[in-house]
DNA sequence: AGCGTTCCCGATAACGTTCACGTAAACGCT
DNA sequence: AGCGTTTACGTGAACGTTATCGGGAACGCT
């Protein structure tokens, strides 16, 4: 019926030869001019041109790659986009390769990284990606599982966020530094008592993050207060909160895995009546834009997370070309930055009422 | 010098026709073994598919693309990953398409929408691209301008959260409906001098949230509030609410344009003792999380956003392999949906103090 | 005039698959 | 025995580019 295309509603695209013959030339003036080569007369050249503005050719990315050995194209695991973190870092990602040249190739994978990404792998080496950027989280072994198990001609592949490697490139946020940060804030404050609301601890970024919290103490010369498990969300925060008060009703400071369980804690302070930071000093993770406007406004240890994304594509492009692609390992390391706000401010031990 | 690679250093990769020698065998029935295609014997099979795994072949999806004019793969172009709602969307858009088999290829566009937006799709045309997702907001006539200049032997595309058009597919949320919504719930808890707080009109979507609100003030015959403009920022909604504010002291409620801004709006209200709901009822939109947390739980309506970005992809896989991806028009609608919480409490006019 | 350069341009062979054929053997049926 | 059908495989020819090589014309120089 209508699938009975005999001429053209699809019609077979347009090719280079196509343009050619249009211009009586041969198909390599017309690559020529395409790929801005010097060695093509200015008349012919404008002709070519036309005829290709005339009929909107786009020569195929899909020829080009096969032919060249190359996609310029990167590929991008992630997992978690809905978190802020994941996103800025996506950004980071899509800017850098944007303004390389470089396409981007984009799977998701289960944000519990219990899936088995290796298939994603395959993927993405089945579409001859020149690099990858592994932007999963980093939950237990299933990392080195996937080091261990990289397929033979993997392209290059720096892991973002994860512990570092002695075989491959590994960029990161100092967590513990940032902790490090916060909880001496919270020293430095005049704090004793020090809680940490922990991210999930099957995650790397929230190990590091209590360990920095314990380091600081200790060597503040102060016993670590409780901890709670949350799992990144408000909620858990909430939860959080309330189980360390249970267990320790008279702490003056808690150290909080990001802004968002920060934002529970707050909640429940505020439904308690407990006062920030007259009562408790808190700090959080992250360096939500939002959280100047938390009540009270949340001081936090801000993370370059957008720098990361273009680092590390700045890292695989180096490798890729003016390395031929070959892996090398790097391990680099961003510094956090702390953020001081009304609920942890600079002032030791302010008034219970704030300005 | 090194490039005597006479050997293997990179050795120019494993190619199905190397399977089909390693057991001696022609390249069409490594193809049918791979492609799973019943026509081969038992044994063959289980020899080619060792072969396969021995040496970690990948077939190359380029080649592929290329003989079959398939790429499986779809386009996104997409502004303002940092925005909530943009993140969200695109992980609908991810899991759909993955669970498809269908890869994507991600083009980030300047978030102000000045950057022309044509050489991004040219880009995506140029990679043959089978369907393209915009999910770039819709500021002003630039969408228009994006749809007239489509080039010919543009794939078929689907808009994103922009006006219905008469000759391409559009899908989204009706604004209008939720920015009713939260008004008439405003209206029926006693409220009547309601402001709002829009995000910036340049906007689609904030014309339409500003037009709700006017609507349903209008059919319950109300004046209009005062009206602030903001670009969807905590710090925007902040500065907005003092504006309102100033305009009219005696405001009992707003609308705020998104969750942040009500958020800006709660801090501000916080600081000049203004109660709320008590003073002021408050509702927001998006749905965020967070906002059952803020002080007090925002009232807000939620937006569909991961099942928009499943939708567009389910309509565009329908087009390709239904439709030989001939372009249809369908206008597609998703429902937001009311959520009360304290800042806007279902009982009308509760004491000023929260329980 | 002879010769080396430079400037344009074209022919042919890749790149790594799949598709449309063809074919030989084995099988089933009358 | 003859003939159609199925099963299992192989043979070219695509797909749309770019790389490599080469060659003729025009130019400069001695």
């Amino acid at each position: 019926m209508v699938h009975q295309s005999s001429n053209e509603p699809v019609p077979g695209r347009v090719t280079i030869r196509e343009i050619a013959r249009m211009c009586g030339v041969s198909v390599q003036t017309v690559s020529r001019v395409i790929n801005r080569r010097p060695d093509v007369s200015p008349g012919t050249r404008a002709a070519v041109e036309a005829a290709i503005a005339e009929v909107g050719f786009q020569p195929s990315a899909v020829a080009r790659s096969l032919v060249q050995r190359r996609s310029r194209t990167l590929g991008v695991v992630a997992a978690g986009l809905k978190y802020f973190g994941v996103s800025q870092t996506l950004n980071g990602i899509t800017e850098a390769s944007e303004s390389a040249g470089y396409a981007l190739l984009l799977k998701e994978v289960d944000e519990t990284g219990n899936a088995d990404v290796l298939p994603v792998i395959d993927f993405l080496i089945a579409h001859r990606v020149e690099g990858i950027l592994f932007a999963a989280p980093d939950f237990g072994t299933n990392l080195a599982a996937v080091q261990a198990a990289l397929p033979p001609g993997a392209p290059p592949i720096v892991f973002l966020k994860s512990e570092p490697s002695p075989d491959f490139t590994t960029i990161l946020i100092d967590n513990r530094a940032g902790a490090r940060l916060a909880t001496e804030h919270l020293v430095g404050l005049g704090r004793r008592r020090i809680a940490h609301l922990a991210g999930p601890l099957g995650w790397h970024e929230a190990r590091d993050r209590r360990d920095g919290w314990r380091d600081a103490l200790r060597d503040a010369g102060l016993p670590p207060g409780p901890l709670a498990e949350g799992n990144w969300s408000s909620a858990s925060g909430a939860t959080g909160f309330a189980a360390i008060l249970a267990e320790d009703p008279a702490i003056d400071g808690v150290f909080a895995g990001n802004d968002q369980m920060a934002l529970g804690l707050l909640h429940v302070a505020h439904e308690r009546g407990i006062a920030i930071p007259g009562d408790v000093a808190v700090v959080g993770f992250d360096g939500l834009d939002e959280g100047e406007y938390f009540s009270p406004a949340l001081t936090t240890v801000r993370q370059p997370l957008r720098e990361l994304g273009q680092m590390a594509v700045a890292e695989l492009l180096e490798t890729i070309e003016d390395h031929g692609g070959r892996q090398r390992v790097h391990a680099l390391t961003l510094a956090p930055e702390l953020v001081v706000r009304a609920s942890a401010p600079a002032l030791p031990r302010p008034a219970s009422k704030v300005s």
